[in-house]
DNA sequence: GGAATATGTCGCAAACATACGTCATAGTTG
DNA sequence: CAACTATGACGTATGTTTGCGACATATTCC
């Protein structure tokens, strides 16, 4: 990526691409389902329950905070981290909408003739 | 990543983060969306439509054909690549299921305490 | 066979991501 | 106030991604 030319791309794509991203990695994922299956808010010891070391989870925290799919509070000494549930039904539509114009064509597997 | 503890994380939670990583980038989410738009399988000439480099385009083809995302024949002189519509609707489960157990909680917006 | 065309592979350089140890900060508890 | 805990910031080492030009391959057309 000597220098992006990420100006021709849709803000639609770039947004999908976005948040594809911030799962783009299996530690994010678990993060979120994790913060989703806990209906209290769980601080960092969230490591505790991941391969990874504190600050590494920490790091990941930060980037989903960042997109501000997840919240955090500080409540005293530990934080509180909590799914941002709207903002993620709204990415859930926005993944929605890809997929049906993806899908929405004829089905081109191995044996299917595509029409060229 | 000196060296990933992939180890611990569920096969649910590794496909994916592949796929999402597969879209992570906005040219990718461009080619599919170009592939869904046109109803006849089109080659390479993808590239004519991006902003980058033929080569470059080329790498991230393969880069989705290696996820079987897309398919490609060889008709000829040209490529015909098209989309895996059946995976990619299965796909579309895959991150229905997840974004439906991320949405399930309650609110947790900045005004909402979370009960912690 | 030889020119033209479409396509992929290879290697490189710059940017980015990942993982982690160390440290600083801020609150809590005695 | 001092010891302790939870947390994020910083720096660093290593691996991965991205973008591209130069080259190789395969097909068509004359």
């Amino acid at each position: 990526m000597t220098y992006a030319k990420t100006v021709a791309f849709t803000a639609d794509q770039q947004q999908l691409a976005r948040v594809a991203k911030a799962l783009a990695h299996p530690a994010r994922v678990a993060i979120i389902q994790f913060l989703a299956s806990k209906q209290t808010c769980i601080s960092g010891d969230i490591a505790a329950e991941l391969p990874l070391a504190r600050t590494t989870v920490s790091q990941h925290l930060q980037e989903l905070k960042a997109l501000d799919l997840i919240r955090g509070e500080i409540d005293g000494l530990t934080v509180c981290y909590c799914l941002n549930t709207e903002l993620l039904r709204q990415v859930h539509q926005q993944f929605t909408a890809f997929f049906s114009e993806a899908t929405a064509g004829p089905v081109c597997g191995p044996a299917d003739a595509c029409a060229c």
